[in-house]
DNA sequence: TCAAAAGTGTTATAGGTACACCCATGT
DNA sequence: ACATGGGTGTACCTATAACACTTTTGA
């Protein structure tokens, strides 16, 4: 509940001590997939408060680095990964939602491949780990709310935008591609009914390639083409998986 | 780009002096509809920086006050109205978007019937004005940013969220509905297949009563019943408009 | 009886669902 | 030859789009 607001004043009059605690942070959600199993990384903390509890991956804005930048910085020192941006989702501001000040709090999520993280990238965690988004332990702050509502969003934004083209390698089979779908968004399609679908899809090229040494049919593989992509929706086309 | 970043410290080591120049604020886009027309609530700056310019209403967020209430006081402000929740759309945080100092937005956007504003609910702008969302003018700071990406995000939201109810009248006409749907999304429905998809939305409750005094066939009122929506999505409904 | 907007019905097409069946490979 | 997953085809059903037509009111 807002008190009666006091006398409006223009940014350069507010009292810096009404502001000198607070401040604000980046909080990612960094979606790990791989063999029909979708991950998120978390940390442990190493230090007050919440030591010892597990928690997202995030860190202060610095003065001096744009927003968007902060994720993308806090993703690399946990990956090594460069060349991704994280997605913004949504912020959290609460007073209470961090014990120490008021630090609000704005989400970011990526969707990538599983793969070893160097655990050095971390001093300031015990701990770093993937964790299994059907086994979340308890989390610091309200990190499982930040972690709930990147869930959804990325689960939404995935059947529009092509975010999982980081997830399955440069070459893919349309059963892997169906796997992804099917465990990422939690439900089963029909493989005839996926793969008409799919293959309505421009931008989904068929290389000539097959798999070799499957003890089974080898399975033609394909390949996501950013710019048939772009055209592919500039020319009105919504993609829906 | 940032630069190497510096040791990790916990929030309460962190020098003030990196943070004191810092500050959030909550930037309102108030959507007007009236009439066949989609409008927009600016305010012309009072004070420096952009003294005399069109802007989006915002304020800074106080110290003890949750993000979401801070932007429904702003529209609380300029609309007396209590009992609205303004949705959040997305956090801007470039670190030269503000000329004096760090200071990052929260967008927030609402959907509302157009009406008078009380003039002296904005002491700190010259001037508060409905404008159409055809003719923006030029905006300070990153205003016409935010205006784009709140504008998207309200024609996204409002084909599967009821966020149109405050629009119109308790009890409205099919064809009244259809006009705002046709006005926001800028596209034409066919008035038959608009009946028909919109009559099998169970939460939208045909009454027994019609128009009175109108020069041609009196047209049926409908409500939009809340109880019924939120059982109708419960039973995996989906609605789109 | 006319204008204006409400309201209904008909048909064609596209897209989705369910399901059956054949194909190519390694063992 | 058989197990395993790849790959294709068909029949049905539902949602949408385009369009024509009838109805009810005030003037």
């Amino acid at each position: 509940m807002a008190k009666k607001k006091p006398e409006k004043k223009d940014l350069y009059s507010i009292p810096i001590d009404d502001f000198f605690k607070s401040a604000f942070s980046v909080d990612c959600v960094i979606f790990g997939y791989h063999d029909k199993e979708l991950k998120v990384l978390l940390i442990q903390r190493g230090a007050s408060p919440f030591e010892g509890d597990w928690a997202l991956p995030g860190d202060l804005v610095y003065p001096h680095e744009d927003l968007d930048s902060a994720a993308d910085r806090v993703l690399m020192d946990l990956t090594q990964l460069e060349d991704i941006s994280m997605r913004q989702v949504k912020s959290f501001g609460k007073v209470k939602r961090h014990p120490l000040g008021r630090v609000i709090t704005v989400a970011y999520f990526a969707l990538l491949e599983l793969q070893e993280i160097s655990p050095m990238a971390s001093s300031w965690a015990k701990d770093i780990k993937w964790h299994s988004v059907k086994r979340i332990p308890k989390l610091a702050f309200d990190h499982k709310e930040i972690l709930t509502e990147c869930l959804n969003a990325m689960r939404s934004l995935i059947k529009h935008e092509p975010i999982w083209t980081r997830v399955l390698s440069k070459k893919f089979t349309l059963t892997e591609l169906q796997e992804l779908f099917e465990t990422v968004l939690m439900k089963k399609y029909d493989k005839g009914n996926f793969r008409k679908k799919v293959s309505a899809m421009k931008f989904l090229k068929r290389l000539q390639e097959s798999q070799v040494n499957v003890r089974h049919r080898p399975s033609t593989l394909y390949k996501f083409d950013h710019k048939t992509f772009v055209q592919y929706r500039e020319s009105g086309n919504v993609v829906e998986f």
